[in-house]
RNA sequence: GAGGGUGUAGCUCAGUGGGAGAGCACUACGUUGACAUCGUAGGGGUCCCGAGUUCAAAUCUCGGCAUCCUCACCA
């Protein structure tokens, strides 16, 4: 064979971008072809990003803990299928096209509905490059081929199929209610999409005079300008206070329109005056109230939130906030504000602008959730679905059972057109899947399209299926629905997770996914969420640019343990990035080995002790990345991986392996070089899911290997490598030499100085063989000259230092560089602590309660700590006496 | 107001009913034929506090304290 070089520093630039190419342009991210259309498959539905949005560490943390159980399973052999795409978001791209207007000094009004939609396609178009881009380069292998967008075609057919058969169910209703309203987006919200947050307001007392002059009453309110949809005032039909006033009219200041007082229980007797005025339009308790007694609605807002006609003239078309302070100046003016106090209170803000929310009485549509939240809620109590970690089902649960319906009409013009047409000849409203021309009642030809589209989340509860071509009966979604796993973030489990369950039971009749993996959030070093507002965030993308996509997913999974955040920064992916070097570097030094060396045949591979030792560490890792995989536990796989790969493969195998590779025999070398070079593709193919891109290169230049590593299969454990006997073999000699290299190091011995050493075993048995034929490696490890194993301890120790070990002495010969002293404290330190534990160890054997109850495991446990705390005090005890000698 | 999470080394965090762990940082030594993005060794912890269960608690239970979050909100 012939060398292959390396370069000296690992730089992912070289070969990330060529190597995703590679991929996409095979079909490798595509699912493997299959007989059996019903076989066990893997499959996952991204979470559509935003497709004007930009990815953010969040993104970067979800896709690629998705992108390693893509990348598992697919090599472990299953028909593997990973969905990508992006939501149309609604509010979000109306925005940003109208912003584009707005600089151009135009309204979309200006434009007309349909040429807006044209040129907001376009925008759509310009910023899906850019994501489908962000998303390749991190690295994900997802099926571009099956690559989807909620207003796609077939998904906007899933979406009106979805409405009209809920319509026609009675789940869908129109009405008059007061809704969330974002002035600035112009649109109604769904109840969770309001965020809630203090807000530094007042609170105003302000004086209600009776119509019959007979004097005032105080309310008290935060929201003054809300006075001119005043209808009533209520009190608690328990106050006494107000017992008798209830039934009169007193005067609205500012305009003088006249409102009875009346009772409600809903007002508190504690707080404020105890004296509400009831404003249906402009509150949702109010609402509530005013559909108790009947009240009449007023409602004083336009819909770009200005006051409108309802209100005195000076106030129409002045912003509400704006408002509040005028009418609360005219108020004290003329005499009826009688208190303002600072008032902190908290304020609905729409999660998409910030925006203060309205409650904003108006016309739409809304989707009747009880009955499906209730079978949403048996799926999860049958255990059809499973959240990992466990705790998020109290999220679901809870959400679920208070649920309230869902507003899904938005005042927009980007989003799928509500499916309902009025006809204006006969007032008809028709609901329909395919458009009408007509007015199936009538025949008219006068009818008109509803103008308002549904909330983006109505094409996205969809996703898992109608990605999948429902509601044709397709053969993606024959062969790869239910998906497997759904991975997201905790923010979206109302929104999105048990939306889409409660769809998928609805319209297909199954749960859409089996486990929801919930990830932590990504917060910086201080524990903030990263956000845009606190500019904490970080790019993955710069991160990409500067560390590779390898470092940031092996950086961010072995972060991801369940159920935790995770707090980073730039420099913490300075992690992954070293453990890529680290294998880079390993890599280089076996290929640059390679030179005139002759590939072995596996088969007739020689295993030694220490071979058997790292086969079998590998199995472990290999079963440890199995369960990893299995619960979710994406930190255990990481760390089975980089433990194997450096502390065992790196440190001590290969270590271990030099003195053979510059053996002059020419048949050591060749073997040794063969199985180095197969545990090395073994460990490509073992971190594959987690370090892609680096193991893909590497296992293309291997000599051992044909094809690539992302469709060849994955380690497996098998009962063949579980040579527990040797791996217990090379623990002791581990331990040996680590005894003897503390001792260097205490002693200061310099790294270059040789030393002699006599290492005693207690007995003879395999682990004496064993060290007897490792004295070559001994001394490499250890930097010796002479290693003498001394079974029948018949040596000479005199003027060496000694070592205890459990089952062994090592002594070392250092004339030179000893202080007595200092070691024989160290030794007396060791026999306190050994007693110490001796002590408690004796105390549980002489406990008749222990020896009773404990498990026969835990009993011969401590037996065995007995001997050896007893065999360290015995050992050292003798090693003073030794040193002192000295 | 309701619910939940977290509290282990200086920092970021694993872990576990039975002898306290990793990475980073720090200290010492080292450029030994891949890697200074490295190697070898070292220091450093009442596992938040208190009680209970248990033969045994850092681990399970309860109660505090601290901190973070979610939901619901009273004008």
């Amino acid at each position: 064979m012939k060398a292959v070089e390396l370069k000296k520093a690992y730089d992912p630039k070289d070969f990330e971008d060529r190597i995703y190419a590679e991929w996409k342009n095979n079909g490798m991210f595509s699912p493997m072809a299959e007989d059996n259309e019903d076989g066990e498959h893997f499959s996952i539905v991204m979470p559509p990003p935003n497709v004007t949005g930009i990815l953010h560490m969040g993104h970067a943390l979800n896709n690629s803990l998705q992108d390693i159980l893509i990348r598992y399973y697919r090599m472990k052999g299953l028909p593997t299928l990973w969905v990508p795409g992006t939501d149309h978001a609604g509010i979000a791209t109306q925005h940003i096209v109208e912003k584009q207007l707005q600089e151009e000094g135009i309204r979309r009004q200006d434009l007309g509905r349909e040429k807006f939609l044209e040129r907001t396609w376009q925008v759509k178009e310009k910023h899906h490059d850019i994501i489908a881009h962000q998303l390749e380069k991190i690295g994900t292998s997802c099926d571009w081929e099956h690559e989807r967008f909620t207003m796609d075609e077939g998904l906007s057919k899933a979406v009106r199929e979805c409405f009209v058969t809920l319509y026609e169910k009675n789940l869908i209703y129109k009405g008059e209610y007061l809704v969330n309203y974002c002035p600035h987006c112009g649109t109604a919200l769904a109840d969770d999409e309001v965020d809630h947050s203090e807000e530094a307001g007042k609170l105003y007392d302000i004086l209600y005079p009776f119509s019959d002059g007979s004097g005032n009453i105080t309310i008290a309110t935060t929201r003054p300008e809300t006075m001119f949809g005043d209808i009533a005032v209520a009190v608690n039909p328990e106050d006494e206070r107000y017992k008798d006033l209830v039934g009169k009219w007193v005067n609205l200041p500012l305009t003088g329109r006249k409102i009875q007082i009346i009772t409600d229980s809903f007002v508190s007797l504690e707080f404020g005056t105890g004296m509400v005025k009831i404003t249906p339009a402009h509150d949702p308790n109010d609402w509530e109230c005013g559909k108790r007694h009947n009240l009449e609605i007023i409602n004083i807002l336009n819909s770009d939130g200005t006051l409108n006609d309802n209100c005195p003239e000076k106030y129409r078309n002045v912003p509400a906030y704006d408002a509040r302070a005028m009418v609360a100046a005219d108020l004290k003016e003329q005499g009826y504000l009688v208190k303002e106090v600072d008032y902190n209170h908290e304020v609905g803000h729409c999660y998409r602008c910030n925006t203060i929310v309205e409650p904003y009485l108006s016309e739409q549509w809304f989707v009747s959730m009880k009955s499906m939240a209730d079978k949403a809620l048996e799926a999860w109590q049958a255990g059809d679905v499973k959240f990992y970690p466990k705790k998020w089902e109290n999220t679901y649960s809870h959400w679920l059972t208070s649920i309230k319906d869902w507003c899904i009409s938005r005042q927009l013009w980007w989003g799928h057109r509500i499916p309902v047409w009025y006809c204006d000849a006969c007032g008809e409203m028709i609901v329909a899947r395919e458009d009408p021309s007509e007015c199936s009642k009538c025949g008219s030809k006068n009818i008109r399209q509803e103008t308002d589209v549904l909330d983006t989340w109505f094409s996205s509860w969809l996703w898992p299926f109608s990605t999948l071509g429902w509601p044709e009966k397709t053969v993606d979604f024959t062969r790869f629905f239910p998906t497997s796993t759904l991975v997201t973030g905790y923010d979206i489990i109302f929104f999105w997770v048990a939306r889409m369950i409660m769809a998928s039971l609805e319209f297909v009749g199954e749960v859409p996914f089996k486990d929801i993996y919930i990830t932590g959030l990504v917060r910086d070093k201080t524990g903030r969420k990263m956000s845009k507002s606190l500019g904490n965030g970080i790019d993955p993308i710069e991160v990409v640019n500067e560390y590779g996509s390898d470092a940031m997913k092996f950086t961010l999974s072995y972060m991801a343990t369940q159920g935790q955040d995770i707090m980073i920064d730039m420099d913490s992916f300075k992690f992954g990035s070293r453990f890529a070097n680290k294998i880079w570097n390993a890599t280089r030094f076996l290929l640059m080995n390679m030179e005139d060396r002759n590939l072995v045949d596996k088969k007739d591979f020689k295993l030694n002790v220490f071979d058997k030792w790292i086969y079998f560490r590998l199995n472990e890792a290999a079963r440890k990345v199995e369960e990893s995989m299995k619960s979710y536990r994406f930190n255990d796989g990481a760390s089975a991986i980089y433990d194997f790969f450096w502390n065992d493969f790196c440190d001590w195998y290969v270590e271990a392996s030099k003195p053979k590779m510059y053996s002059d025999d020419e048949t050591v070398k060749d073997q040794t070089i063969s199985i180095l070079l197969d545990l090395l593709a073994e460990s490509m193919r073992l971190m594959h899911p987690y370090i892609s891109f680096m193991s893909e290169e590497i296992y293309s230049k291997l000599p051992n290997t044909e094809g690539n590593v992302i469709n060849t299969s994955y380690p497996e454990w098998s009962e063949e490598r579980n040579f527990a006997a040797e791996n217990d073999l090379v623990l002791n000699l581990q331990e040996v030499i680590r005894g003897i290299r503390a001792l260097r190091g205490e002693l200061q011995i310099s790294p270059e100085k040789r030393i002699k050493c006599i290492i005693r075993v207690d007995i003879s048995d395999s682990k004496s063989d064993f060290l007897n034929n490792q004295t070559d490696l001994l001394k490499i490890f250890l930097n010796a000259n002479e290693i003498i194993i001394d079974i029948d301890k018949s040596s000479d120790i005199s003027g060496a230092v000694p070592v205890a070990g459990s089952g062994f002495e090592s002594f070392v010969f250092v004339k030179d560089a000893i202080d007595v002293e200092k070691e024989i404290a160290k030794l007396e330190n060791e026999i306190i602590k050994s007693e110490k534990n001796l002590n408690g160890t004796n105390k549980k054997l002489s406990n008749e309660k222990f020896m009773n109850n404990a498990k026969q495991e835990a009993i011969d446990k401590e037996l065995s700590k007995k001997a050896e705390f007893e065999e360290v005090i015995a050992k050292s005890n003798k090693h003073i006496a030794l040193l002192k000698t000295l």
